[in-house]
DNA sequence: AACTGCTTCAACCGCCCAGCT
DNA sequence: TAGCTGGGCGGTTGAAGCAGT
């Protein structure tokens, strides 16, 4: 499900490599998205600013949850579709770690479906003056896969998102802070020199974990061992204030 | 196995708005 | 006030993956 990368008056567009995701969030982590049209240039990007900003902002970008939404995600966004409209900078607000772009996305292949069968079921209840049983709504959510027979609400993403796209570092933690990873290849992650990305990086940047300690040395942990020392919250890990557009660990 | 149509989501495009000069 | 620039937002698209035939 990507693009393929093209180039055009010397930008490349298209998907992003590991390679370029490297160079983006090293660059960020370093100065900070002061200008995203001046940032590519600086960071060694072949890219638009705005593509910069969006691979950042959608992707990259620490403390983003990817997938699995909740019952009370979907509720949320549900409620807050029918009273906004097609306002997803606003509904993502209220949805900590969620994107725009991944909530309109979410809306669109599976909310709106099952918002609009419900109001089908609706307006045949006003023909019909007989209301549905909740048994005949929860069908509805059966047929529309988000919710399994027993009545346990499913993972309406595709779990492969976690087994075979390239997660970020921060997806990884949060993929196994949900517990949601289970021998994903993807367990650990690391970048030894955010200035230098070399070639055994870009293997490693999907691999071992981006960790920098305090006085911003970046470290090598795997995951594993960040999550086994309780002394290691996932704040310490990835603390970004976007409004001073600086990085705190 | 090959083909076809559907689903999904990352990424792009174009417009709008705010801030600055 | 007008013009310019950068950032943000919502709509749309491209293409891989999947399911059905």
């Amino acid at each position: 499900m990507v693009r393929t990368p093209s180039e055009k008056n010397g930008v490349r567009k298209g998907t992003w490599t590991p390679e370029e995701d490297a160079k983006l969030i090293a660059y960020i982590r370093h100065h900070g998205h002061w200008n995203w049209r001046q940032l590519p240039k600086y960071a060694g990007l072949e890219r638009c600013g705005k593509s910069c900003r969006l691979r950042w902002m959608n992707y990259l970008r620490p403390n983003l949850k990817r997938g699995c939404y909740t019952k009370e995600e979907d509720d949320i966004i549900i409620k807050m579709h029918a009273e906004l409209g097609n306002k997803w900078s606003l509904i993502a607000a209220k949805l900590p770690g969620r994107t725009d772009n991944e909530i309109k996305n979410h809306w669109h292949t599976h909310l709106k479906k099952r918002v609009t069968k419900h109001e089908q079921v609706k307006c045949e209840e006003k023909e019909s003056s007989s209301c549905k049983s909740q048994s005949e709504v929860d069908k509805i959510d059966e047929e529309l896969g988000v919710k399994s027979q027993d009545g346990v609400r499913e993972p309406l993403s595709n779990p492969q998102i976690f087994e075979s796209s390239p997660l970020s570092p921060v997806q990884v933690v949060d993929c196994v802070e949900a517990n949601e990873m289970k021998g994903s290849p993807h367990d650990s992650f690391a970048l030894s020199d955010p200035f230098t990305v070399h070639d055994d990086d870009v293997d490693s940047f999907w691999t071992k974990p981006f960790f920098v300690d305090n006085f911003g040395a970046p470290n090598e942990l795997s995951t594993s061992s960040i999550l086994q020392d309780p002394s290691l919250p996932f704040s310490d890990m990835f603390y970004y204030e976007g409004s001073l557009d600086c990085w705190f660990f």
